[in-house]
DNA sequence: GCGAACATACCGACTGGTTGGTATGTCGCA
DNA sequence: TGCGACATACCAACCAGTCGGTATGTTCGC
């Protein structure tokens, strides 16, 4: 999800640096394999900053999930799709603009959440429940537009909530499959994926013919 | 993909109880935080051992890819659904029997080759190119059976390949969300991910309003 | 408006345990 | 008697985490 570094501003102080530096090589190299002096190299701090701000290299991969929490929701709450009359090219316009985030390897797009959770679901709670928060948090933002979506078409056997989550597994297995493939390949795959998602709404919303 | 220890006799020589163990381990922890001795004691053999059967740890990551492509390939190969008559019977057939085997903790049915991707690949390409096998071979005992089901029902717009791709994207992506949720939910959140696949391929080879 | 007391942010050498990997030895079977 | 399948002992590098210290505020009595 999101580019490294969008739009934010260069980071500023240590801490930031430290959680720049963490979503930079945990999604390059996953948590277990980043240690903290490679984090306090990339942040260009000591060690010393490193365990003033966080208490254990845990405590810095919970934070670098909020952190990574807080500038995806961001993100998505100012985008543009929001302004749609009809809850369905809402969630549509969701889609289209995650298709369009994918591009470049697999750490340029891929989830930090998806990454931590899938290492340290057994070994660390607190990185367990912090992924949860982020990824469910996501799937929230969509709930109320994926509701009405349902209830405007008749959708029946199904609920928002349940679609909303479906939306994240399709993100997140997109983002697995395309870590399999050489870096020429891996973002055409991750976003034939997200068109498959699509395309599985519009048949559900009734837009099955509707333009690409 | 198919819980720890199926039908499989148990592992007689140290590279059989080698495997088992990284196949246990890595499931529950990762491949980067299970370190070659911990392999060992679950195994219960020596370093000599690991070392006399396995180059490096990494070459074991590769032999656990490998060792589970062949697992799991061969309980798929065997599996009851491919003697029903209809292709999309045998696609959804193969979705009713994955949504079968999702039972207990992620650690029992998530995918090892996902999970040693989602590590790995930027800093194993022997690593990668495994999971990469493994993956992308289950997706391929299913193209036929798609492309049957898409030349049948008259769809266009995508391919068998393209379709049996996203069956295991959908499946790592149900993978992660689980590896989210407390050991109570992990399986229901996963088998639901599963079931919005099923109505989508039932959706597209016009099986809308068949029981569940 | 000034100095003592305290707080925050950061530094980098150090430690004890763990890591992946090696060197050498033993044992049973062909 | 030679060779594959292991076991034992060991090592240098690296790991997360500690600790004594400094530099720069901030607060507040006087």
């Amino acid at each position: 999800m999101i580019p490294n570094r969008p739009f934010r501003p260069p980071a500023l102080t240590a801490k930031d640096k430290l959680l720049e530096a963490a979503v930079k090589l945990i999604r390059a190299n996953g948590f277990a394999a980043t240690s903290v002096d490679q984090l306090c190299a990339e942040a260009g701090v000591t060690k010393g900053a490193f365990f003033h701000h966080f208490a254990s290299k845990e405590a810095l991969g919970v934070a670098a999930a909020d952190y990574w929490s807080a500038s995806t929701g961001g993100f998505f709450a100012e985008a543009p799709f929001h302004a749609l009359a009809d809850p369905v090219d809402r969630v549509l316009g969701y889609i289209d603009l995650r298709i369009a985030l994918i591009g470049g390897p697999p750490e340029a797009f891929s989830c930090v959440a998806g990454t931590l959770v899938q290492e340290a679901f057994r070994s660390s709670a607190a990185i367990r429940v912090a992924a949860q928060s982020s990824i469910m948090g996501n799937a929230r933002a969509l709930e109320a537009d994926l509701d009405a979506a349902v209830a405007q078409c008749g959708v029946t056997g199904t609920t928002g909530a349940s679609l909303s989550r479906h939306v994240q597994a399709v993100i997140q297995g997109a983002f697995v499959l395309a870590k399999t493939q050489p870096e020429e390949t891996a973002a055409d795959l991750a976003r034939d994926q997200l068109a498959h998602l699509r395309r599985y709404f519009a048949m559900l919303f009734g837009r099955e013919t509707e333009e690409e």
